[in-house]
DNA sequence: CTATATATGGACTAATTAGTCCTAAACTAT
DNA sequence: ATAGTTTAGGACTAATTAGTCCATATATAG
């Protein structure tokens, strides 16, 4: 299928035109995102797609994983930027909320997103949203443990309730956006959810 | 459209039809539920479905009010019933993370999947979801409420903020379960949650 | 009996869907 | 030049979609 020995080269790129159709989907979902949808915004040719990706189904899976692997990648350098994770935790609840004063969309999570629309019908899919959040849960354990040591956490329970509740006040955060809560509400939230970690 | 001093009359419980609408559509959502699966599970011919809730909109918007509005009865029903506002929040939160146990299919909450799927795209449906979910959080600022004149609550923020924190968590519990969460990994989350109200 | 309103079911439309296939051009390495 | 590969675009299929319409039958109230 790809072999760059002999023939005509690939004129678009890969990583491109896939960061393309993550954006398409992210926006409005699998189901609602239509193959024209997909070629217009990733400026291809039906024939192309097909060659490369193989199918809508197929080219949605590879959307997910390149997501998941450049939000897992953007959070460790986060992280290893930060000065505190109180900090790195309190920058990334605050950067969730931000979304709400996005006037042009909310839209929220693609994992989020694709664990609501598609986990409980299609299996392959789900084993991808379930393999995703553990990678992005695994960030947020290595944080708080990071927070542990540096004493910086007190809340006493087990690493791994904290970081489920971390987990899963920020889905909350994100469906609460979606269901049009705004700023005003959210910030309170964000601030008791840190309160009661560190 | 409904005069019923003449005619034929209707043969099918309008209460009864739009509860199976609003199972099939909670079930898979609004863009997977097609027409057939509607006449189906309604037991409905085409031409009654249409000439009754004019269309595959029309009748979401029925499903998700009555679904709604179910829902606040219930909640409103279960906290005059229970002995402590402590007990209903922890039995409601119990009842959430209950359905990751449930084999035949993780429906979630129907309103916060009409969040997730319509309410960025839909104008209509978007206030309905708002208005729905501000309907349950009434519900839960009463239950604080009763709970800071009982005493039984610690926590001393402004009560609308433990509301919202309460709503977002419970949307971020129905998230996980959808993604795939076990029950071992949120039982110590709902424990973390009323820890930290209570 | 008549007017009114409902019921069913099938025929039908117009659009859209994902996906296949084919042709003809364009480009590259040998 | 030739073989190998990708390009674009259009024709096409088979299925499905929401929704309309019509004919026919049935039940009720006055």
């Amino acid at each position: 299928m790809v072999c760059m020995t002999h023939g005509r080269p690939r004129e678009f790129d890969i990583d491109r035109v896939l960061e393309a159709a993550t954006q398409q989907f992210w926006a409005i979902g699998y189901e609602a995102t239509s193959l024209q949808d997909l070629l217009k915004s990733m400026s291809l040719s039906k024939s192309s797609l097909y060659q490369t990706f193989g199918s809508k189904h197929e080219l949605f899976i590879r959307c997910l994983e390149h997501y998941q692997q450049s939000m897992v990648d953007k959070l460790k350098e986060k992280l290893e930027n930060s000065s505190s994770v109180k900090q790195f935790v309190s920058e990334f609840l605050e950067g969730v909320i931000a979304e709400s004063n996005n006037r042009s969309g909310r839209k929220g999570c693609f994992l989020v997103n694709t664990a609501n629309e598609l986990s409980q019908r299609d299996a392959d899919i789900g084993r991808v949203v379930t393999d995703g959040t553990s990678n992005v849960a695994k960030v947020f354990q290595q944080a708080i443990e990071l927070g542990i040591k540096k004493n910086e956490i007190s809340a006493k329970p087990p690493v791994e309730h904290l970081v489920g509740y971390l987990m899963t006040t920020i889905s909350g955060l994100r469906t609460m956006i979606k269901a049009g809560a705004e700023q005003n509400t959210l910030k309170p939230v964000v601030d008791l959810i840190i309160k009661s970690l560190f």
